[in-house]
RNA sequence: GGCCCGUUCGUCUAUCGGCUAGGACGCCAGGUUUUCAUCCUGGUAAGAGGGGUUCGAUUCCCCUACGGGCUACCA
């Protein structure tokens, strides 16, 4: 038996790909994984002057990215295609006359300056405009011109677009919409117009593309923002129209600005300092992958946004997601993205890496800045020491350059509060004491250098920050006789040496 | 303005009429780490307001307030 679940993401490609439209493309893959269904990347390019260059590529590259592979998409052809809406024209004018012959939609003349007009009049007014059963008959559209009039304007070449019917007086005003995560809502046509479906440059609208690519494509769920919740009245009479079973709705809550209102747009992304992207964007805007953010992490925290398993949990890997999701635990409230919370996210993810995971990434950094380390073993133990250290993948060479280059600077806070009159003779004796040679486990380093304080008079307490300072520049970092031991004794006498000559 | 959706700690959220309203982030305090981070322990803080319904409402209904969305030949 095959399964008839078939979800889609529809972005359309005016811009990078935002967190929110991410979170959309993650609820469609967990809802089609979970339900073993298929994931319909479709592109929505329908309005040529918005198009831009490029966007489409990136929105792939996030979601291949992020590890949200769709099943067709305008790369991975289905049996559903084309993907791309701007390769579909012929498609959606097929459907259209056969809506105007029932009645059910009409070729409208009124210029976009004349409609700008009456706008701008009720405006004045206090009223708004609306191409509806109220006015329709007084407008210049082949209802009110009739038929002989109306043939002689489409031969004459007279620009049109098609509008749908969406209401006469003929049955109830009221409609009422299933939505599966907020029940039933209830619209008033009425007070709906007549929605534009067939634009003047031969493309569809949204509402028309979306419907007719829907059904032909044989979507089964439609998850997608809340912003399109008034509109689901219109797609419904749709699907009426052509005597099609709608898919089932579900309007996802939107995603607002950390702080501040409204929802979160592109531009808050550089504005508050965090990013908004998944993947770097032209020259200067930066994603999480740049930042420093596992996919997983990135993944795990938006899906959490506006979605709970009911327990207590909340660091998932994509797996557990997959099998936890669902629709029905959506939250009905926009939620409010806080880059915080975003960040311990990945610290969780970063800190749930296998040991060779984790020495996997840091071996690409540690190439990246130009070294090589072939000692597996040594790998490991500098990961192991780091790990907890490191929240985002950017701090990991923070981390990792002790191992490979003495400080350039010594931290003068640190050097006020740790270096005193007999630290340098105390480092010359650590110094000899190692080039003696001898066994260098953290245990042992640490009777060693115990014994050498005391035969200087001191308690090991006096050569801890000192050491630390001239080993790795500060006072922080790992355990150090770990350091030492992982940098060898010849490496240790050479950087106090060159601490002590400056 | 009109229509629609929503409203539990600062933030993300649990609760499907009977709780001292739970968890997480953040923040604060303490402990471990002879450093910093991690880690552990504790603390902080909430059901918008007003009416109903009910023996009992955070939970159900209505009103108000507030927030958000939509109101294009954009999606």
């Amino acid at each position: 038996m095959t399964n008839s679940i078939r979800v889609r993401f529809a972005p359309s490609p005016t811009g990078p790909l935002h967190i929110g439209g991410v979170r959309t493309a993650l609820y469609n893959y967990l809802y089609a994984k979970k339900h073993r269904g298929q994931l319909v990347l479709r592109i929505e390019d329908t309005d040529q002057k918005r198009s831009v260059a490029g966007a489409e590529k990136y929105i792939q590259s996030c979601l291949s990215w992020l590890g949200i592979e769709p099943d067709e998409s305008p790369i991975h052809k289905g049996a559903f295609g084309p993907y791309r809406q701007s390769e579909r024209r012929d498609v959606y004018k097929k459907h259209i006359p056969e809506l105007v012959e029932n009645g059910l939609a009409y070729y409208a003349f009124d210029s976009p300056e004349s409609l700008e007009r009456h706008r701008k009049d009720h405006e004045k007014k206090g009223k708004t405009f609306a191409y509806n059963w109220h006015n329709r008959m007084k407008l210049s559209n082949s209802l009110a011109l009739g038929r002989e009039k109306t043939k002689e304007k489409l031969n004459n070449g007279q620009p049109y677009v098609v509008r749908f019917l969406m209401w006469d007086e003929k049955e109830s005003s009221i409609y009422h919409c299933p939505d599966s995560i907020r029940g039933n809502v209830a619209v008033d046509c009425k007070l709906l117009d007549d929605k534009i479906l067939y634009k003047s440059d031969g493309m569809p609208t949204y509402h028309f593309a979306n419907v007719i690519d829907d059904h032909l494509m044989k979507i089964s769920h439609v998850i997608r923002g809340e912003e399109w919740l008034p509109s689901l009245a219109l797609h419904l009479k749709l699907y009426d129209a052509f005597g099609w079973t709608p898919p089932i709705f579900a309007h996802l809550p939107l995603i607002l600005k950390p702080s501040g209102k409204g929802k979160l747009s592109k531009r808050d992304g550089d504005k508050l300092g965090f990013p908004v992207f998944p993947i770097q964007w032209e020259e200067e805007i930066m994603g999480y992958k740049e930042e420093g953010y596992l996919p997983e992490a990135v993944l795990n925290f938006l899906a959490l946004l506006g979605w709970n398993d009911g327990g207590e949990n909340e660091v998932f890997s994509l797996e557990e997601l997959i099998s936890l999701f669902d629709l029905e635990r959506v939250h009905h409230a926009g939620a409010r993205f806080d880059p915080e919370k975003n960040k311990w996210f990945n610290q969780q993810h970063i800190q749930r890496l296998s040991p060779s995971d984790f020495s996997g990434l840091c071996k690409a950094v540690i190439e990246n800045h130009g070294f090589t380390i072939n000692d597996e073993k040594k790998l490991k133990s500098i990961g192991l020491m780091i790990q907890p250290r490191v929240v985002l993948t950017t701090e990991l060479w923070r981390e990792l350059k002790h191992f490979f280059v003495g400080p350039k600077s010594y931290d003068e806070k640190a050097l006020q509060k740790v270096w005193k009159e007999k630290t340098p003779s105390l480092l010359l004796a650590v110094a000899d004491m190692l080039s003696r040679g001898g066994e260098m486990s953290p245990e042992k380093l640490k009777s060693v250098l115990t014994r050498v304080a005391e035969e200087a008079g001191m308690g090991i307490g006096a050569l801890m920050g000192p050491l630390r300072v001239v080993l790795v520049g500060a006072l922080s970092g790992p355990d150090l006789f770990s350091i030492i031991n992982t940098l060898g004794a010849e490496e240790v006498t050479e950087r106090i040496h060159s601490a002590l000559k400056r």
